[in-house]
Order: structure tokens, then sequence, then C-alpha cells
DNA sequence: GTGTTTGCAAAGAATTTGCAACGAA
DNA sequence: TTCGTTGCAAATTCTTTGCAAACAC
């Protein structure tokens, strides 16, 4: 947890308990919350935690490049804070986003642009139905 | 414009106006347009057209299968109706959409689960900086 | 005529913002 | 002490809904 601190301080940024306590949320979890699911889960321990906190420590941590927006879910955005190289499948059915970590030949032989269009990142899900899902 | 009446009342909805419209709008733009988009443009032949007929509409077209909805602008939902296998590039800046026909290896030789999970669609996006946000 | 669709206005959900009080460094 | 951050409440943005009137067929 010291690291984490330290982490933080190094951007120029405050390590208050609320915000380690959401990255630390975001690291022990592999549910890709939504900002709703962060709120509730760190509200158990800081009861007075607003929207506004968990908000902008999502948006800080998402324009300093430690967690990821993914765009998946229609309904509402959710946060990854695995950085490692990897994709997504999303459960049409129950939300469900899972990390695929198999990497199939795309991203290996990635020109730099595409028709002129510098390419900086890769946005990759499979959609369908879950293991899970499938049995329900 | 004939055909697309048609086509509407086979699937059992009603060719009205401003649907015909919308879908001509769809059918005649690369802009891959958010529902105020659409909107706006709608409105300029049918003035009194509401954001509850684009929504219903747009809603509509995506249950029968007509147009597929974007998942890759955070701010807001866009629509495409070109239903041919193809992906997208994304600009950071301007938050184009533009169609990338180019068909790498990935999706070729896709298979039908992936670790357990039924794989129905892939959703693939380039990200980056356009051409022409490059000069700017 | 019948049932779908429209358009309005109001509601709802997700996210953002203003600002005073707080607290980490 | 200082300035970034919190927490509240209000505001904003995007999208959905209820319902009466309108209209496609």
């Amino acid at each position: 947890m010291k690291k984490l601190a330290e982490m933080l301080h190094k951007k120029g940024f405050k390590a208050t308990p609320q915000r380690l306590e959401i990255i630390n949320y975001l690291m022990n979890t592999k549910s890709h919350p939504s900002a709703e699911e962060v709120y509730k889960n760190i509200k158990e321990k800081f009861p007075t935690i607003s929207f506004a906190t968990v908000y902008n420590t999502l948006e800080t941590l998402k324009k300093s490049g430690d967690i990821k927006e993914l765009s998946i879910d229609h309904e509402r955005k959710r946060f990854d804070i695995d950085l490692s190289p990897h994709d997504h499948f999303f459960c049409k059915k129950c939300k469900k986003v899972i990390d695929i970590y198999e990497h199939k030949s795309l991203k290996k032989d990635l020109p730099d642009t595409i028709e002129g269009n510098i390419i900086e990142e890769i946005s990759l899900f499979y959609i369908g139905i879950c293991e899970s899902c499938q049995k329900t």
C-alpha cells in the first residue's frame, strides 16, 4: 500500500484514503466495475464518500493513464486497471466483462497507421453469451 | 424509396415519412451519427420531429438488426446502417468514425467460442488521430 | 376503423460541476 | 500554511417513457 501512495505522489496527486481504497478495489476485482459499482464498494469502508469523489478519482486515473475506460457496455462506463495487453469478452445477457489474454494475430503485426490515420491503440471485444449464462 | 417502405412493411413496421427520412439519412452519411445528429438533420425536413421519434426509430431499427450501435464514443451512442463486415477507426480528437474495410487476419479465422463463451460478434476499433487532425 | 407511431412534456439515469470545508504534505 | 481533494447538492447531458392526438394501412 505504501507503493501506491508513492506512485500517486510522483504524479503530483495526494494519497487520500479514498483514493487508495478505490485503487485497491480496482486492483482486486476482475469485474471491470462501473462508477456506481466502485461507489457502492467504497461506501462500505467510507460511508460518507460521494459520487463526485469516485468520478473525480476515476477521471484522474484515466488521465494519468493508470486505468482504462472500456467502451463496451452501452449503459454505463466501465473501468479496468489491468494495463497488460489483453482483450475482453462482453456477455450480452449478464453484462459481465471477461479478460481475454489469448492473443490472436491481429495485435502482433499492427501497423502504425491505417489509411493515413495514426493508430495509438486497438479495442477488441468479443460479444456474445458467456459460459455461465449458457446454462440458464 | 419504395423498396424501403416494402422492407419496413415486411417487418411489420409502418413506413412513416419520418422513418423513411431517418433511414434515408443514415444510408447517405458516413458520419456514424449520434441520435442528436440524426435529430438535427431530420428536423430540417420535419421541423416538428421529436427526439422520441428519433430514439424510437433507432431502437426499432436496432432490434430488427438493420442498424448497429457503435460503442466507441464514450459520450454518446452512435449508429451505423452499413452492415457489411468492416471495422472502424475512431479519432480521439475530432471524434470522427472512419470505416475500415481492410480486413486483417483476425476476423477470418474466428472461433465460435473463446474460453467457453459463445462469440456472436466482434467489435474492433482502431483508436488514434485521424489524417486531417494530424495536420492541425 | 384499428393499431402503430408521433410529438410533447416530464421523468429517469449517468455523469459533471460549483463551492465551502477539510486534510495531506 | 497551502493547495489539492472531498462531499453535498444542484445542474447537465443523454435517453426513455406516458399518453393523447395523428396517421398509415
